[in-house]
DNA sequence: ATGAGAATAGTATTCGTTCCTATTTTCACA
DNA sequence: TGTGAAAATAGGAACGAATACTATTCTCAT
């Protein structure tokens, strides 16, 4: 892994802010610095430090919807080698919500928990 | 709204299966039915089909991805109306994870929290 | 039966992201 | 301090999920 100056730009940029930037954010940001970056090594850049761990990726995951039939308060385990999804109960109680508000300032409609793992075939 | 055939085939299929189905996977399905349905036709159903509560969409939201400089265990409550994203803490515990893995026989590895609801700027 | 307008088929387009490759840059080692 | 091999980049092409567009078909209240 080189020391490049590009990749000290995005990582300051990244870390600079906590409003949770999009990649083409990052891109014009980078763009005051060195106006030549490119849009692909900004993206390489994100992901290389997301593989460090110096940077987390939200909303990532495979980019295709997908769809429940079967709608009613339940949420989902997604298996991380295969994609199998199986449905789980929801285990964030009212109270939890209510300190997320008083913490925030948000006021919640509506919340969401995703499991990720292994599931039962691809464990061998 | 009208009964046409082409909603009650993709909603018979995605109300058949528990796999949580990709729109193109329910858009094969529907063609052994109606060969010449158009993909468009099955996004625009499953689109309308969430919107009446009958099928529940995953992973969509911003299709960007959006990323955070400041790794470690926190999850994010965003803006339902402006897409502001906050930080909040996990509320989801130990036991509460050795419970889904009991009743799905999944291995976790990671869990992610998303709460939905409006921020203080746009609760006016 | 019929006509207004809702829904569809087929296709083009959008846009976030990834891939490709010639060129540039970094850095271990002489 | 040179030098060369490997790594990284810039720029642009390509990809793919999703959406937009529009002429045509279908539904259903009357």
């Amino acid at each position: 892994m080189r020391k490049t100056k590009q990749r000290q730009v995005v990582l300051d940029i990244v870390r600079s802010t906590d409003a949770h930037p999009t990649a083409d954010w990052v891109y014009e940001q980078a763009r005051k610095v060195i106006p030549n970056i490119s849009l692909g090594t900004v993206y390489r850049l994100l992901g290389r430090l997301q593989e460090e761990g110096l940077v987390v990726q939200l909303e990532a995951g495979s980019r295709k919807s997908r769809f429940d039939g079967q709608p009613g308060p339940h949420q989902h385990i997604v298996c991380e080698r295969c994609g199998r999804i199986a449905d789980v109960p929801d285990v964030v109680d009212r109270a939890a919500t209510e300190r997320i508000e008083q913490l925030t300032g948000y006021r919640v409609s509506t919340h969401r928990v995703e499991w990720f793992g292994l599931c039962p075939k691809c464990q061998e």
